[in-house]
DNA sequence: CTGAATCCTTGTTGATACTG
DNA sequence: CAGTATCAACAAGGATTCAG
């Protein structure tokens, strides 16, 4: 993990233990913003999904990242990862009460971006109208 | 910006406007997920601070960073940048009331965090303590 | 003091190919 | 079907240096 961070918090008088939440909230916070946990946890919200179906509903997204995507999420306990012994194997994803919670979460600042999408948008055009021109 | 995804999505049947919200939507949870944005917001939340003074008070970070997470949260509107024109030179910066706001929905999920660290924990210890071993 | 420019190291993402 | 391994491309992060 960034003990490195660690060791900066400590050195800055922080307790450990919040050392680790802090750690542990921007892990998820980066996980919530990298490019396809959202999309993941929104397909899965509808019910299970084995991995093609995941695969085929995402659009853009490789096998690889989404092994990872799903790993991490099963990790964490988000998500639950069922593999049926069979063959054709076939493994079906689910979302945990945790990962359900996590996905309220999450929908909750999305609807803040949903409703501020005007001012930001605008803010940002305003900005990139004055500052460009470097001199 | 990703017109990449833009053009996925559309590709899904994706209206533009929903995909422009998807992507500002994973945008500013990436910029929430970041290395520093939760600790400027964080440091800003008691009033402004100069440059010097969040770096003093963030600890870790480098120049560099530091000005760039200021640039994009003040381009959002999230943060204001006000330059005193006098020798030598002075900047202060501040949360703006959408800022501020944005700090509320993040406090949100640190909460969640923090009431499912333990579980969280847990979760990833019992999968690392199966699955490492690959075969 | 504030912060942009440069260079370098590292981590992340994705295409492709291969295995059980 | 459900992944993992490998490799190449790219972006993020940081140390240092330079400038207004």
């Amino acid at each position: 993990m960034d003990s490195t961070l660690r060791a900066r918090l400590a050195a800055a008088g922080v307790a450990p233990e919040c050392a680790t939440t802090i750690e542990l909230v921007r892990d998820l916070l980066a996980r919530a913003g990298d490019k396809w946990t959202v999309l993941v946890v929104t397909a899965l919200a509808d019910g299970p999904l084995r991995f093609t179906a995941l695969h085929e509903r995402i659009a853009g997204v490789s096998q690889r990242m989404l092994g990872h995507t799903l790993r991490a999420l099963t990790r964490d306990g988000l998500v639950t990862r069922t593999a049926h012994a069979e063959v054709p194997p076939r493994v079906e994803y689910a979302l945990t009460p945790l990962g359900r919670s996590f996905g309220d979460t999450v929908a909750h600042t999305v609807r803040w971006v949903q409703q501020h999408r005007t001012e930001i948008l605008r803010n940002r055009e305003r900005f990139d109208g004055e500052a460009p021109p470097t001199g």
